[in-house]
DNA sequence: TGACAACATGACAACTTGTCATATATAATT
DNA sequence: AATTATATATGACAAGTTGTCATGTTGTCA
């Protein structure tokens, strides 16, 4: 997290920095991004960084941030758009993410973005999510799926039942990204995979 | 992969630079892993080790080959020894791998193994996989697995399954090693993601 | 023996990062 | 208005990093 310094900042400042940040984060991956481009970029002096972030990772996770509630705002639109039918709203929120991502000058940055992902980055995230109000707006988005459709027993398989999903469409992205797959070969492959989780992987139900 | 001249070093001092490599990724994780502490340890000069390996990334993927074919190992007889049912074998793999990896010395390295796994270096190793014989490996096992228990209706749909249980078995490992969460409570829960698996998701089948 | 290829070596340039003493601005108190 | 306290700005610096490359050294084959 920034400091209550850099949230101080004027905040023409405090975009300036977050761009010369994303500049960099699209150039090279995570690991081998540079403080002193960024720096020089911004034009900021060292010590100042240093003063406003605890370090690079910490203004990684600060500056992508945007295309989080991006997403979240996706997910929540899809989810009403077709009314809580889980699976249907998974397919749409896969168009719409493509139609926003693979389009326009940003790609290369997502593809950074992706290839970027661990675990270190996704428990710093969590952390902070649980710091914040996220993991509310996760519980009220669940109330918005219709579970009539749902063969469940308990709340929490609900959960397990949604990282599965998950899973689906972020591997389904990596092979864009990085295989260079084409979107509707995806598509197709996640159609399918959906309809494997719908109907069960058994013959007969235990 | 490592040059030719580093396969064709004595096996003692190929074991050397191994286990300094080891001892330095058990230390820290990959991106802050030091190439100089390594060849220190290993007492080689530098320009050697650019002769052996490309870079770091590339030293590591060798290095940590042992543990994939461990796991591969685990896999076969696992299969064996469930005569081919699907979910009892991912269950006897979770006991097997915890046993393995949770107890002894090397939990630290486990650990960070699974904090460096991101999917530059997920496809760094696929493309080795492909270049030599694994994908056969694969096959072979796909075998073994007994479909007549199993409502699928294209042997692709096979591949996806498992993608699904993989990705069930690595969300399980991530929540043991990073949220220290106890091993027996994740078993439970990969339980009951298998039992969603089997039954499906949806009431009525479509 | 000579010639060529394969491998070993460590000095070096060109970076990196995080710290810290010092300078400056802004606010609070006397 | 003068003093004190607090917050912020700054860049030189130590201590590290990586990859390269010219120069040795060794081994093999004609």
């Amino acid at each position: 997290m920034p400091t209550t310094t850099f949230l101080n900042l004027a905040e023409e400042k405090q975009n300036n920095i977050i761009e010369a940040s994303l500049k960099e984060f699209k150039r090279v991956l995570l690991k081998d991004a540079s403080i002193n481009k960024i720096i020089k970029d911004a034009n900021i002096p060292r010590g100042s960084f240093y003063n406003y972030f605890e370090d690079i990772n910490d203004l990684y996770v600060y500056s992508i941030g945007k295309y989080k509630s991006d997403f979240i705002k996706i997910l929540e639109q899809s989810l009403e758009e077709k009314k809580g039918d889980l699976i249907e709203t998974t397919i749409i929120i896969y168009d719409k993410i493509i139609q926003n991502w693979t389009k326009d000058e940003n790609k290369q940055l997502i593809k950074n973005i992706f290839l970027n992902l661990n675990y270190n980055i996704l428990i710093k995230n969590k952390l902070e999510c649980e710091q914040y109000n996220d993991r509310f707006k996760l519980i009220e988005l669940l109330e918005k799926i219709d579970k009539t459709k749902l063969n469940i027993k308990l709340e929490e398989e609900l959960l397990y039942i949604i990282d599965i999903i998950i899973g689906f469409i972020m591997h389904g992205f990596i092979e864009i990204f990085l295989d260079n797959k084409e979107p509707s070969e995806i598509r197709t492959k996640i159609e399918k995979q959906l309809e494997i989780l719908k109907r069960g992987i058994y013959k007969e139900a235990k």
